[in-house]
DNA sequence: CCGCTTTACGGGTAACGTAACCATG
DNA sequence: CATGGTTACGTTACCCGTAAAGCGG
């Protein structure tokens, strides 16, 4: 009943996408026995199984492949609030973008135009060639795409999370 | 340049919530020292100042205000990868939607309509009654409200996150 | 001088690596 | 029989609590 920890979710996508615990504990430059298990006690804290393993195939489960999708959503929304911890203490914060998962960016520009219109907001340098190399990604990218934009005045607009 | 763990996170919640060291170590059941020494390895690690403190006074920085939000954010994903992976592996699963942060509520019965439409959803009972009882709540909420319909062929509609 | 945060230090728990075991195809 | 996941065990590292020190109002 106790919560997740980010290391258990990095094990557990890393295993989840390789389905091989060797290959899986040398991609995380670990040896597989901690790595065997830490899954265990992840199944056994969260009281689900979530691989099939015979020895010769490593398989997820229904219940594997749901927390696949929450753990990479939850990873990128750890990393996201370092990052931008990170870049709210630097000395000069932009305007910052991130767009994810299918998200339409084609409405980016009018939104964009319409924030230019504020009158606290300076029409920044290469506006409009900045915007449209956004591009909206999938939640399955390993890890975020982030593009800014060169407006000091805020720090971001928004993130949106679809999962 | 490492990533954040859970156990940073809620510290730094109770002591942003909080204001006060001495108050956030007995909220989470321990004692000051090691909170103290936990949000200065935080700061260290982010190479960020969290908190502007004087012995009579805690205040958060910007980018305190700014990892706030998002720490939120992500030990809300973390929670409800738990919540999910363990709702999807139990023996009946069922429609479950969670609405968070101002999402249009009204919008629901709609698409629920249209849900119901799909051959392969059959109309449960109580429907209407249950779905209208689901509204919006806001993000600053500490745990996750979840509300389930008995339409036991999907694990899930969706999960919004609005940050 | 009082309250609160921080540093110092010792103990316990938990994660890791090596080695041996076992099951499957 | 070979590949690969699991169990056993000793070690290391991290986190916590107690005690003492530093510092601001």
């Amino acid at each position: 009943m106790n919560d997740l920890e980010v290391r258990q979710l990095r094990y557990f996508v890393a295993v989840a996408e390789e389905l091989h615990f060797g290959r899986a504990a040398e991609r995380l430059g670990m040896a597989q026995p901690p790595l065997s298990r830490t899954i265990r006690d992840l199944e056994r804290q969260l009281g689900v199984t979530l691989f099939e393993r015979t020895t010769r195939q490593v398989k997820l489960t229904g219940a594997g492949e749901v927390l696949l999708r929450d753990a990479r959503t939850a990873l990128e929304a750890v990393t996201a609030a370092a990052h931008r911890a990170r870049h709210a203490g630097s000395a000069s914060p932009r305007l910052r973008i991130a767009l994810k998962a299918d998200i339409d960016g084609g409405l980016l520009p009018q939104i964009l135009d319409a924030y230019g219109t504020d009158p606290a907001a300076l029409p920044p340098p290469n506006w409009s060639s900045e915007v449209s190399a956004i591009s909206p990604r999938h939640c399955a990218t390993a890890s975020p795409m982030w593009r800014s934009c060169s407006a000091p005045w805020m720090t971001e607009v928004w993130t949106v999370n679809r999962c």
